[in-house]
DNA sequence: TATTTTTATTCTTGGAGAGTAATATAGTTT
DNA sequence: AAACTATATTACTCTCCAAGAATAAAAATA
């Protein structure tokens, strides 16, 4: 266990607050989950979250636009992959990690 | 670095999603950090995030809910802690570590 | 070029929740 | 017990944004 950062500046928080606020939707977080195991489709996407389609858009638009996704374009379709993977990290912090701390 | 689980069930999602909730407004975090250093009453919290003291009752009150604080009481003061440290573990991830990760 | 397919955008609506003022509660002091 | 102090609660307003329907745009195929 390393030694944790207790200090944080005002500008932190901001950056924080904004990341957090991303995830917080259930609907991202199932996009961000099919992109975990690599790169999909938007097609491929709605499949597997069961999204309506203005929806998955509307959210890759946001994950992209915050960095935490890129894409690519191919044909007709568009192939989004995580690119941030400070969420892979910190989802496992949550879900994984969670015992085991202290100081 | 360690492997990272990359499946999360429905249950972890959205476990995942109101956990985020609950740390994407500055003000909760700004509570949190305040207690990031140690163990304070109402009136500090307010005197150092300077926000309004009903307000940082009811955050205060959110907080506790989800067993990321807990409180004691001491006379007419409330004295607040930070119980949760994966709170802590993650800012870390997103304002330290940052960097050099894969997989 | 017309049609089809895939993805993006626009517009609207509804609900959730943050902030605040006012009030209540509970403990303390005189 | 009355006055005072620290914290909690209530009620209200206001803003934000997710979801969905409809439409547009862009690329592929016929």
């Amino acid at each position: 266990m390393a030694e944790l950062k207790k200090t944080f500046s005002d500008e932190e928080i901001e950056h924080l607050a904004s990341k957090f606020k991303i995830l917080s939707e259930p609907s991202r977080l199932k996009i961000l989950r099919s992109l975990f195991t690599g790169e999909k489709c938007v097609s491929e996407i709605i499949e597997i979250t069961g999204l309506l389609q203005a929806n998955v858009s509307k959210q890759l638009k946001i994950l992209q636009k915050h960095g935490i996704v890129d894409s690519r374009a191919q044909g007709l379709q568009r192939y989004y992959q995580l690119i941030d993977f400070t969420v892979l990290s910190i989802c496992n912090v949550l879900c994984v990690d969670s015992n085991h701390l202290q100081n």
